[in-house]
DNA sequence: CTTAGGG
DNA sequence: CCCTAAG
């Protein structure tokens, strides 16, 4: 009949192709090359897949549900592999997700995908055709197949590997993994390495659309939206804002968002583990909420702290004072807390002691027990070495203007401040200023050299 | 990660 | 107090 010729040709297509791979791969016995492998010819498996799924329409064209869903299906597989000319990390990550929606892990990951493989088997050793994978997901006799035992030894294996991954990745293994379908997938792809079967990956694939097409219903694929730039920070905080105050979104939206973040969590993933150059866009995602986290993680903590700590009540005095100014800065401002006299002493007890620009060591030896960051306390040196110069200077002016000094610190932290500003001056000596200190004093004794020399030179000058 | 500098 | 670049 012409249809199975057209798909035993089909499945020759594949059969070349499943050998040119074991040409250059030969023992895909770890995960990684397995991933790599896959990252490395993303078209072949769009092509392979695509033709798959051409076979399983001419197969299945008396299933009009199934017609519609693989028309979908298809379509968004033809939109991956145009995507693929475009550049290959865009090529990967498409494929990837364009696979990762179109499949049903939970089937794929139990025993079904077992079945599934059997199956292929089944379906190799009986006739080369597909007849047997039209029916997928029911067949499950083990009896049948002989080389069996080897393959489902690998098999487990592998599974042990997968289950690990999963769990390194999310705690929570009812929702499907993006990393459970890839090495599944990748699982599929080595078994029917080792399996040697001509027709099987064909098979396997196109049992695996089988799977995820009857086992849940198809949702229309949302791999276009992983195209779309990533928000910046400023406006990550901003909708976050907004949205806690919004209505809940929609399931549409929750879905889309949900799919956005597991494909970040996807292409981290892989990258963790092969060291793949992924998208910027999800470095800096991760980067961002990151971030976040530590800040928001930071506060409490330091909120905690700050009870056991000192409250002195000129402290508590300003921050009434602030609070209202806190809140109408924004959120993500942590919360001003003025310095008191004891902790500018202290302050510059640490920078007597430690020397000016060794903040961390100020803040672990002195401030440990406090909210004050490294940061924190070399802006407060700088405010200080501010101040004492402008205190001095109104001294030397007059004293009249203390009311206008917002607070002054006391005379004796002042010139202690003065002090240590002599001692080790705060804006250290770039590089460029003492070239420039250098250069002047070389200019100096050019000229003291000229006062002393300077008929030499002059002479010089002459001969020259 | 720490420091420096600017905002 | 925040952000970012540089080491």
């Amino acid at each position: 009949m012409d249809r199975e010729e057209y798909l035993r040709k089909c499945s020759n297509m594949k059969c070349q192709r499943v050998q040119v791979d074991e040409s250059y791969a030969p023992s895909l016995q770890d995960d990684e090359m397995e991933v790599e492998h896959l990252h490395a010819e993303p078209r072949n498996e769009h092509g392979s897949m695509d033709g798959n799924l051409a076979s399983h329409i001419a197969l299945n064209d008396k299933d009009d549900l199934e017609l519609e869903v693989l028309d979908g299906f298809l379509d968004d597989v033809e939109i991956g592999d145009l995507e693929g000319t475009v550049g290959f990390s865009d090529a990967c990550g498409g494929f990837f997700l364009d696979f990762d929606f179109a499949t049903d892990v939970e089937v794929l990951g139990s025993g079904a995908y077992e079945d599934s493989l059997l199956e292929n088997s089944n379906s190799e050793s009986h006739s080369p055709g597909f007849s047997g994978s039209s029916t997928a997901g029911g067949i499950s006799d083990s009896t049948n197949v002989p080389n069996n035992s080897q393959s489902k030894c690998k098999n487990d294996s592998l599974d042990e590997t997968v289950t690990y991954d999963t769990h390194g990745v999310r705690s929570n293994p009812s929702q499907p993994s993006n990393i459970d379908c890839m090495y599944n997938i990748s699982l599929d792809i080595q078994h029917l390495h080792e399996l040697n079967n001509d027709h099987s990956l064909a098979g396997g694939i196109l049992s695996c659309k089988k799977e995820n097409i009857t086992g849940e219903l198809f949702r229309p694929a949302p791999s276009r939206e992983k195209r779309f730039r990533k928000p910046t920070q400023r406006y990550i905080e901003e909708s976050s804002n907004a949205r806690s105050k919004e209505k809940v979104p929609t399931t549409g939206a929750k879905c889309k968002r949900r799919s956005l973040s597991s494909c970040n969590e996807l292409h981290v993933r892989v990258k963790g583990l092969k060291k793949i150059p992924c998208e910027k866009s999800s470095n800096g995602n991760s980067d961002v909420t990151l971030s976040e986290l530590q800040r928001r993680k930071k506060n409490p903590k330091k909120e905690k702290l700050e009870y056991g700590n000192e409250p002195s009540s000129l402290e508590e005095f300003e921050d009434e004072n602030l609070a209202p100014k806190r809140c109408r800065t924004k959120d993500r401002r942590k919360q001003q807390r003025m310095w008191t006299i004891a902790e500018v002493t202290k302050l510059v007890d640490g920078i007597s002691e430690y020397g000016v620009g060794r903040w961390t060591d100020i803040q672990r030896f002195l401030f440990s027990s406090s909210y004050r960051t490294p940061t924190d306390i070399r802006d407060k040196w700088r405010n200080l070495l501010r101040a004492s110069s402008a205190q001095k200077f109104n001294k030397k002016e007059g004293e009249q203007n203390d009311k206008n000094g917002p607070r002054l610190l006391p005379f004796s932290v002042a010139s202690r401040v003065l002090e240590l500003a002599k001692v080790h001056p705060y804006p250290r000596r770039s590089k460029k200023s003492r070239d420039r200190q250098v250069g002047s004093s070389v200019i100096e004794s050019k000229d003291s050299s000229a006062v002393s020399f300077g008929r030499r030179n002059v002479r010089r000058k002459k001969c020259t």
